[in-house]
RNA sequence: GCGGGGUUAGCAGAGCGGUUUAUGCAGUGGCCUGCAAAGCCAUGGACGGGAGUUCGAAUCUCCCACCCCGCUCCA
């Protein structure tokens, strides 16, 4: 059984779904204004990883994440930098597909973007002026938040309580300070779009109602996104669609924490960002994934150059472990659990368990850093089943890959492993060469044993002398 | 003002009433060892401070200190 932390009750409630075995899950993606930061990255690859757990459940998942392409931030930068906001949105956008890809997210079953759903917004406006809950003002439109008995539910606060800018305090426009605009009136040298209204665009908001309900439906398994979106974003959003629905928007809302650098927040109105596709120049997308995933989802996650050359560190061992069980592992025969001495079946017992144990983290509220406690104390057995045992089993070895391989698929972690997967003619060449090597080492010639390594490690191929036998890999 | 989160060893970070206080990186010692590299084993070291509840608290309660975040720019 799931449990998941849910942002609306503050608590953890059992994982059930609208339909059975289909996950409708829409995740708020980015503004499409900047390049990918850290903490994009988070939200991401925690998302993913919540996203590739489920469907390693069994669960079909539906997976939507937007682009906000159209909105008051993107048209900001287009005047800073005096372009066009859509071809500046195009680019950003390109951008942050490739870095997404770069950091192994699985791509969602849609990415929709806002600028193509306006017409679908203008319509979601329009009803929502028809059962009052929306007001036209100077071409303006408002969403009534004293209609909504509800309003605050998600963040916890009393609309009396809410503390509210000059600006909005003193919009003559509005009814209340809090009501929010679903569509804004054109101004001057300002994309725009034709509606009852007038020229205008839509509000933050409304895509993301418009856009969970035109590819997921009215009603939705999971929203996430940012704590930072808690309020006012995701508040506006379930004002907006169970007003219009009558029904409850999301069931489980999460929200992942913070990255602080300096013990400050990550962002890009401070600045303090760390960019990922300058991040990825020095260290591998699977660091990074561990960095992030190392850490619980909701917790803050402190970054420093030390942490992240730490993840490194780990990755690339884990990433051998991996491997080595790969070339190991053989198909030709089919495992018989009962006929297996006492060493095999000790490591029988330890994947079963590890499978096991690694589900019971994740079904708590996805604590990827209990899973990983158990990948890293799994893969240690196995080094050492590798390295000590007499006779390696290779339909053994077949399982523990097929777990690595599980556990890798949920984690996102070394997808081009099988690249350096020994196979066929290299193999065969390698083995060779550790052979004669190993003559030459017998007969204590280590100028030759010596030449053989080295010339190896020039053609990437690095030698470790165990107990029991010589290692190899492609590096 | 209102609403949240947090303070765990050198660093990162689980645990949230009870076996020796995860796990990773870094230490230290050992095994292995022609060298190299890796691995395995062992080991030191922490629960912000104070009081309370309890047979028992990092975990619950209260007080104090400090930090972070949200309250219409943010993942």
């Amino acid at each position: 059984m799931i449990k998941i932390y849910n942002t609306l009750t503050r608590q953890l409630e059992e994982f059930t779904t609208l339909e059975p075995n289909v996950v409708r899950f829409y995740n708020c993606g980015p503004t499409v204004n900047g390049l990918m930061h850290l903490g994009h990255a988070r939200s991401a690859i925690a998302f993913d990883a919540i996203r590739r757990y489920l469907e390693y459940r069994g669960y079909t998942v539906n997976y939507v994440m937007n682009f906000t392409d159209i909105e008051d931030r993107v048209i900001e930068v287009s005047k800073q930098e005096k372009r066009g906001v859509l071809e500046l949105a195009e680019e950003y956008l390109r951008y942050f597909r490739r870095d997404m890809r770069n950091l192994n997210i699985k791509p969602a079953t849609i990415n929709p973007r806002a600028m193509l759903h306006i017409n679908p917004m203008i319509d979601f406006a329009i009803k929502l002026i028809e059962k009052g809950f929306a007001y036209e003002s100077h071409g303006d439109v408002y969403f009534d938040v004293q209609k909504f008995d509800h309003y605050g539910k998600l963040s916890n606060q009393k609309l009396a309580n809410i503390l509210l800018n000059t600006e909005d305090a003193e919009n003559p426009n509005k009814h209340h300070p809090a009501d929010f605009a679903l569509w804004k009136a054109k101004k001057l040298g300002e994309p725009s779009w034709p509606s009852p209204w007038g020229e205008g665009r839509p509000g933050w908001h409304l895509e993301c109602s418009v856009m969970s309900m035109t590819y997921l439906g009215e009603s939705i398994d999971i929203h996430s996104g940012g704590q930072d979106l808690i309020f006012p974003h995701h508040e506006n959003e379930i004002a907006q669609s169970e007003s219009l629905f009558g029904k409850p928007f999301a069931r489980y809302w999460l929200h992942n924490g913070y990255i602080n650098i300096d013990q400050e927040k990550m962002s890009k109105s401070l600045g303090n960002f760390v960019n990922i596709f300058d991040l990825l120049k020095h260290y591998s997308s699977d660091a990074v994934r561990l960095f992030i995933l190392q850490t619980h989802y909701r917790s803050p996650i402190s970054f420093n150059e030390d942490a992240i050359k730490q993840a490194q560190t780990t990755s690339n061992r884990l990433f051998d472990v991996v491997l080595l069980t790969k070339n190991f592992a053989d198909g030709s025969n089919e495992l018989n659990k009962d006929a297996l001495n006492d060493t095999d079946a000790n490591l029988f017992t330890k994947i079963e368990k590890a499978r096991q144990y690694f589900i019971t983290a994740m079904n708590e509220d996805f604590n990827t850093p209990n899973g990983l406690a158990v990948v890293f104390n799994y893969s240690r057995d196995v080094n050492d089943y590798i390295r000590n045992t007499e006779e390696i089993n290779g339909a053994l070895m077949r399982e523990s890959e097929k777990l690595f391989d599980e556990f890798m698929s949920v984690l996102g972690l070394f997808e081009d492993i099988n690249q350096y997967h020994s196979i066929g003619t290299v193999e065969k060449l390698v083995n060779l060469l550790i052979d004669i090597r190993q003559e030459f080492r017998k007969d204590k010639n280590w100028v030759m044993s010596d030449k053989i390594r080295d010339v190896l490690k020039e053609a990437d191929i690095t030698l470790e002398d165990t107990p029991k036998r010589v290692l190899w890999k492609l590096t």
